[in-house]
DNA sequence: ACCTGAACACCGTTCAAGT
DNA sequence: ACCTGAACACCGTTCAAGT
């Protein structure tokens, strides 16, 4: 007869997944090294050979959720760009409601937010405007982007004020797509706005 | 001869103040419940006589910072007013990098938070705008100054990734002064353009 | 009313060892 | 090469007790 758990073998892939896959279901103080040990049938120790610590594996989960944020299209003129991508994000950011406030409360960068940031770059200055304002404007939109982040995950979460002995609140609820859609449209408008005023642009 | 310490009794906001303190000299990590205690020179469980436990000490924290935030002038036009709370949040976010990531991961509101967002709204009902506009531009910048939050701590922080046995990043480079002001007037023109876009006003 | 101290159920990680 | 297990130095918090 063969063993009730397969052990599939330990890899760094089966690891951040399953921490990805804990965060998402149990919350952000379920993941411990030792849980997520358990949960995969093996000792706590097992986990340091192909991770060096916990803030790795948590960089690494980043990184894995932000591999599904396709980058802008180059063919689109860039407030389709833009649009098409705040949309994707925002639709990312409700997906993992419990991994992005982690993600934007971290001190460091992961590979892809680079590569993304990047992309937004090119496609700004493909679209013409000046090297400075493509900059400052990429930083608006990431620092934006944060925002949304929360916001997807939190909502404006002004209410609900913290009691002792209550359970944690629900992710909930969610900016809705047309909170969403008004927002980027107020971003592009922004954008629009500020780039026109440096050069003949639009 | 008089005691070398005063122990000058144990107080809520003695409690607050020496961990807003502690947080922001020691970093997040460095804030226990325990150090904390040995600091004030106390029990690590007279703390909790006062504050019934870490995360209403930490909410505390934030609504202590949330205070120095000036609220906007209903005096001003609402541009000039957006601009100046925008100023003082950016001036707050970059005199405490350590509290504000952790706010804004927080799901958790307080109090004066929703005090905030009430003023700001007030403002955009003021100026005469549409109810349900002035609730979606009041998200968006609150959206927007979650972002703020983070950049002004972190930086864009797209370089530094992590490595195992390093040091923690320092706080900076925070963003800087012209930055936010690109970052304000962009909000403020696209604020301005959605807003003529549903009412011919200005 | 205000503070203490032992105890409980956890953490992340080091280090030497096993296969 | 890959995994284990004991051990260390921590946590936050409960609970009964002291003054």
């Amino acid at each position: 007869m063969a063993a009730r758990k397969p052990k599939p073998r330990l890899s760094r892939e089966r690891i951040v997944a399953a921490a990805l896959a804990r965060l998402e279901t149990e919350g952000a103080e379920a993941l411990s090294m030792r849980k997520l040990a358990a949960e995969l049938g093996v000792d706590p120790m097992s986990i340091y050979y192909h991770l060096p610590d916990k803030q790795a594996l948590l960089l690494a989960v980043f990184d894995l959720v932000l591999a599904e944020l396709p980058l802008p299209d180059p063919a689109l003129p860039w407030r389709d760009a833009l649009r098409a991508v705040g949309r994707q994000f925002h639709r990312l950011a409700i997906a993992h409601p419990r991994v992005f406030p982690l993600l934007i409360a971290s001190p460091y960068g992961t590979p892809r937010e680079a590569q993304v940031h990047q992309a937004l770059r090119d496609l700004l200055l493909r679209a013409g405007f000046r090297a400075e304002d493509c900059a400052r404007v990429t930083q608006a939109i990431y620092t934006y982007a944060v925002g949304v982040a929360r916001t997807a995950a939190h909502g404006l979460r002004l209410k609900p004020f913290y009691e002792p002995g209550a359970p944690p609140p629900p992710p909930g609820p969610p900016m809705t797509a047309d909170e969403v859609d008004f927002s980027i449209e107020l971003m592009i408008a922004g954008i629009g706005a500020v780039l026109e005023r440096t050069q003949g642009k639009g």
